[in-house]
DNA sequence: TGCAGTGTTGCTTC
DNA sequence: CGAAGCAACACTGC
């Protein structure tokens, strides 16, 4: 599950890999992820020849910034990952030439779309469940498109002041509102839980009765584990791997996500699992008091 | 074996 | 209007 951590990994590693590329051609076995323009054929005749100059991120969206000014825009949604291989060319024909050990890992093995890039390289996206979307954005639209995110909640502007702002008059549970990207962008599911354990809060917790300090730990624990996860290049319990194929390191750093049984490091209680708005969630039901 | 669970987003429904 | 439910999809685990 691609979160703000992952997403800023594989951004940081497309800039060291990407930047300055040009794409040649693009190849692609389930059209229906590009969503703009609506014709694939559209899509790959205004990609072909164009450079990349700049890579971003906004939220989950990977933002590929081309010369001619326009902008690619992948989310990768829940299985969606960018990897990076090498093609050759035979008989005239591209050919994607897989490094072993990269294809090796079964999440790596679902291709649906290829970038053939100038120097020998393929930018490939990876999605078992093909939720994965691609769009190609005029520089004006984009900043419409982007519009109804929230703040980077690791942005220096994003103060407490500005944390305690965007949870005002929300009605429902502290988790469900961390996770809604109009509120703040790019929190999910795995750092929900993280950093309301860290912060020693109930998910469970109406957000309008979180007290002062309370606010204040959920505030810090959220640049704690975000930062963290980002340091360690993000997670791969499941199928985010990055553009190298490697996994992330925040694995074994997770403290409740998906650990439903085991013994809180904290206090040796049990770690429950229950359901918000359909969801699971994670957390110690002794440090986490409601 | 079959079916619930997995979790992001956007659309539909209430 | 806001919040809940469900579809998009495919594989895993019980």
């Amino acid at each position: 599950m691609p979160e703000l951590p992952e997403v800023e990994t594989t951004v940081r590693d497309l800039r060291k890999k990407v930047l300055g590329r040009i794409v040649e051609d693009i190849w692609c076995d389930f059209k229906k992820m590009i969503k703009k323009p609506a014709s694939f054929e559209q899509f790959k005749k205004e990609l072909k020849s164009k450079k990349i100059r700049k890579i971003w991120r906004r939220g989950k969206n990977i933002l590929l910034g081309l010369s001619d000014g326009r902008t690619l825009l992948i989310h990768q949604k829940l299985t969606g990952h960018l990897l990076l291989g090498e093609w050759e060319l035979k008989k005239g024909e591209w050919e994607a030439k897989i490094p072993g050990p990269l294809f090796a890992d079964p999440t790596n093995k679902f291709l649906h779309l290829i970038f053939f890039l100038d120097n020998g390289q393929m930018l490939t996206l990876s999605d078992l469940r093909k939720f994965a979307k691609v769009e190609l954005w005029d520089k004006k639209e984009l900043g419409e498109e982007l519009k109804s995110l929230g703040p980077e909640p690791l942005e220096k502007s994003f103060t407490f002041k500005k944390f305690k702002e965007a949870l005002k008059g929300q009605k429902r549970k502290i988790k469900q509102v961390l996770m809604d990207q109009e509120v703040m962008a790019g929190i999910g599911n795995i750092y929900s839980d993280e950093i309301l354990f860290e912060a020693k809060v109930n998910p469970f917790k109406e957000t309008k009765r979180l007290n002062n300090k309370e606010a204040k730990k959920v505030y810090t624990a959220m640049g704690k584990i975000l930062k963290k996860a980002i340091a360690v290049k993000g997670e791969s319990i499941s199928d985010f791997r990055r553009i190298s194929g490697e996994k992330g390191e925040f694995d074994p750093l997770r403290k409740v996500y998906r650990r439903e049984g085991e013994k809180c490091p904290r206090c040796g209680t049990k770690i429950v699992r229950k359901k918000i708005a359909g969801r699971s969630v994670h957390f110690c039901p002794q440090c986490q008091k409601v």
